[in-house]
DNA sequence: CACTTGACCTGTCCGC
DNA sequence: TGCGGACAGGTCAAGT
């Protein structure tokens, strides 16, 4: 489920909450959900919240790391402490309906829940069960060889990725469709099934048109798509097509303004030619048949 | 080597 | 109402 921009929201929200505390239990109630010597990191302080790709990263002071991936349907809640339940499920007075707000925790898909010094908890719930928590050594992380690092491509919103590397990155594709490229975490790192979608139709490039046919206005023109739909992503709160919703339950309204994902039979909001779904490589893809055509 | 498919899981929705 | 199949934001390994 979560790509860049809903793992940078949690990122952003936890950051205040957690830093300079530290766990004082974790049960897991799925094994296979959390993998590494829990026990070690307990007591130890928080020194810092981060993010890189779609991972989730809490460092401690003692030379460990937690790590998360939510993968397809994972979140993860935060709470006060005293009952157990969202901080934000109540009713909102002129803003977003009560659906919207996460409702209680835990729930029949909580995997793993933490409790910290300061009574406040973070469940991680993950219905399809295909996302991990794992306590790894903060060092590894570092090492361009640890497996989970060493293929992935530029952080897109960093000022190093420019649109040269973006080109050069491509380069590991000729035949591939653009979209199904993006995809790729090798070559940017953090794009999803959304993102890859919107950021083709920002830069008017047909998702299935070939990487090699590419020229550098269009790489061009991609890297300001990708940028652009990742920031407007995290600006809305992420996208909450089904699972998503952030720390205190609160779901995000990317989807509200998407150019073209899930908006298949509706209008472009740019030229009002009817977006059309087509299946790369097995998923879901939207894009506008006028705005968005293969280019020689 | 380049690229695609299947598997991992649970849940929901749609057509019959 | 029930049942089977398709589909869902990701990432690997295995297949062609």
């Amino acid at each position: 489920m979560p790509e860049l921009p809903e793992v940078e929201t949690i990122k952003i929200a936890l950051q205040s909450k957690l830093t300079g505390l530290s766990i004082k239990r974790i049960d897991v109630l799925n094994a296979k959900s959390f993998s590494g010597q829990g026990q070690q990191i307990l007591k130890a302080k928080i020194t810092m919240v981060w993010r890189r790709a779609k991972v989730l990263g809490m460092d401690f002071e003692n030379g460990l790391s937690l790590i998360f991936h939510l993968k397809m349907s994972g979140q993860i809640i935060w709470t006060k402490g005293g009952p157990d339940r969202a901080v934000n499920d109540q009713k909102v007075i002129g803003g977003h309906p009560t659906k919207d707000m996460f409702g209680e925790v835990p729930n029949k898909s909580t995997r793993v829940i933490f409790e910290l010094s300061d009574k406040s908890k973070l469940y991680f719930n993950d219905q399809r069960k295909f996302g991990w928590v794992r306590v790894v050594k903060s060092q590894d992380l570092k090492s361009i060889n640890y497996g989970l690092v060493k293929s992935l491509g530029p952080e897109p919103l960093e000022n190093d990725f420019t649109w040269e590397v973006l080109k050069e990155r491509l380069q590991r594709h000729k035949k591939i469709a653009v979209k199904v490229s993006l995809l790729d975490q090798g070559v940017v790192s953090g794009v999803g099934n959304i993102y890859a979608c919107e950021a083709c139709f920002i830069a008017n490039i047909h998702p299935a048109q070939k990487v090699e046919t590419l020229n550098d206005q269009q790489i061009q023109k991609l890297h300001w798509g990708i940028v652009q739909s990742l920031k407007d992503g995290i600006k809305y709160g992420g996208s909450s097509k089904v699972h998503f919703v952030n720390p205190e339950g609160k779901r995000g309204y990317f989807l509200d303004y998407a150019f073209v994902y899930d908006r298949s039979g509706q209008s472009c909001r740019i030229c009002q030619a009817t977006v059309e779904k087509i299946k790369l490589t097995g998923r879901g893809t939207y894009f506008c048949p006028n705005c968005q055509k293969i280019f020689r």
